[in-house]
RNA sequence: GGCCCCAUCGUCUAACGGUUAGGACACCAGAUUUUCAAUCUGGUAAUCAGGGUUCGAUUCCCUGUGGGGUCACCA
């Protein structure tokens, strides 16, 4: 049975990355028929809030990731760690510590100095039992570490990566809980995967370094320890950790632009995998259908908005008119949505990004355009021919005239059009005139022509 | 610094050890347009370097270089 999970902690904004780490074990488990867990992983009482955990729902809901277990909460789990954190004790796979913060600190300095691997390495590793008791009645603080065998090699069989070792000399006697209501991570989500019998542990490659502790757990409590895949990171354009500074980070930000989720899952799965066919345009359902952790790639993979921004303007051409107009209506001004939908109409091919509509289409809210008056001007038109191209549009359009013939008499259609088109808009680009007044209306349009005609003078 | 991971066009990527190294985005040019998009056609552009192994390496091995990750009483 395979079972995968998404263990996420609440303790900032949805993060695209984070995504990621989401979609790709939730398509392997639905691919294969299994379970996909949530466990929300908020042992960190500071920065967890229930917030970002909030955040975190709807984000997943949008993008149709759906898990069938959950959400667990680790904050709630105490008494199963409790449990656990006992056996280790009890059988010296874990021994309290009492050395201060400051002095493991200074070790670590002098042996980074020293160019050695700056880990812990148990000075209360073997304390005598009756000390750890006579400390512990004092109420000496304390945390409690792993003992971690020495100069042993812990390797594991990376799906993606294949076999990765590690030396645990480099691990040192890593803390696994502060105390026996307080416990870390690297403890808790070792516990968790063996308790909730994860098959498959799909995570980020920053998590390679903690595999070999989790195993090292795992295998202290006599547990089955899981298959692991580490996926390739998502880098900022400064092939750098995504970060802020260069671009947007959350999913959030990204809804409020107005990416669509199907955009925006389709080009995440693409960052690090793909089907090996030139099939890049992909619902959920086929994703599920063709995915394969075999199939992902080894190497960091750069987010580049371009792609992103491509793929949305497909899906958003793809839409029907009125699921596009509603989806516009939060950045439109309130208005029946007929009479937006005929709006949105014209820019259904150009829109990118949903947020993109309210300035294309800005000119049909306003009284009064406010445009230079050289913006009107086609090629080297003079005054008096910009005026009487205007002039003669304006006849035609109060006779229900036909525009398009009064462009053709002209050698240069742009005579008519490109000045009716500023005077409607106001825009260096636009929609084509025409289909402009169709939706201005007769009246509106003969007044933005007479407003036009009255800057030249 | 220690340990670990990675390396094909600018970007995402394809290529049983044998291909003119393919596709997509972006970019450039042309067609179409009054403009901008959209659309169609065409184009520029890559195997990090050096050694091996081999009749033959993008592909396998080693070294170097470069990039990244990680070394919490965070996750």
């Amino acid at each position: 049975m395979i079972r995968t999970r998404f263990a996420p902690s609440p303790t900032g904004p949805l993060h695209i990355g984070t995504i990621r780490t989401a979609l790709f074990p939730f398509l392997f488990s639905q691919k294969n028929k299994g379970d996909f867990i949530l466990r929300i992983e908020d042992t960190d009482k500071e920065r967890s809030k229930k917030e970002w955990e909030e955040e975190l729902l709807k984000g997943l809901d949008w993008l149709g990731i759906k898990w069938n277990e959950g959400p667990f909460r680790q904050s709630e789990r105490n008494e199963l760690y409790k449990k656990q954190l006992e056996k280790l004790i009890e059988d010296g796979h874990a021994y309290y510590c009492f050395c201060s913060k400051e002095e493991v600190e200074a070790q670590k300095e002098h042996l980074m100095a020293l160019g050695e691997a700056p880990v812990y390495r148990g000075k209360c590793r073997d304390l005598p039992k009756e000390t750890v008791n006579k400390y512990l009645k004092e109420g000496k603080p304390s945390v409690i570490r792993f003992r971690t065998p020495v100069n042993q090699v812990v390797s594991f069989d990376d799906i993606i990566r294949s076999k990765i070792d590690n030396n645990t000399d480099t691990m040192g006697d890593f803390v696994i809980a502060k105390d026996f209501d307080n416990f870390l991570f690297n403890f808790t989500c070792a516990v968790d995967d063996m308790l909730m019998e994860i098959s498959h542990v799909i995570r980020g490659e920053d998590h390679i370094p903690n595999t070999p502790k989790q195993i090292l757990i795992i295998n202290a409590l006599g547990g089955k320890e899981p298959k692991y895949a580490h996926l390739p990171l998502i880098l900022g354009t400064d092939k750098k950790k995504m970060s802020k500074r260069t671009g947007k980070t959350s999913l959030n930000e990204y809804i409020a632009e107005g990416y669509l989720p199907e955009a925006v899952l389709n080009f995440i799965a693409f960052l690090g995998w793909n089907p090996g066919t030139p099939k890049e345009i992909y619902t959920m359902e086929e994703l599920i259908n063709d995915f394969s952790l075999e199939k992902i790639q080894k190497s960091a993979a750069i987010f580049n908005i371009d792609k992103l921004d491509w793929i949305n303007g497909l899906y958003i051409r793809k839409m029907p008119l009125m699921e596009l107009t509603e989806k516009c209506l939060p950045y439109l001004p309130q208005k029946p949505i007929e009479e937006l939908s005929k709006i949105v109409a014209l820019y259904h091919e150009r829109l990118k990004k949903l947020s993109e509509i309210t300035e294309l289409t800005d000119y049909f809210f306003k009284d009064k355009l406010e445009y230079d008056k050289e913006l009107l001007r086609w090629k080297d038109m003079s005054d008096e021919e910009l005026k009487s191209s205007l002039e003669k549009t304006y006849d035609a359009i109060d006779n229900n005239e036909d525009i398009m013939e009064l462009a053709n008499k002209e050698d240069n259609r742009g005579n008519i059009l490109w000045p009716l088109r500023v005077a409607l808009t106001g825009k260096k680009n636009s929609a084509g005139p025409l289909d402009i007044i169709n939706v201005l209306g007769k009246e509106k349009t003969l007044k933005r022509i007479k407003e036009a005609i009255e800057l030249i003078k």
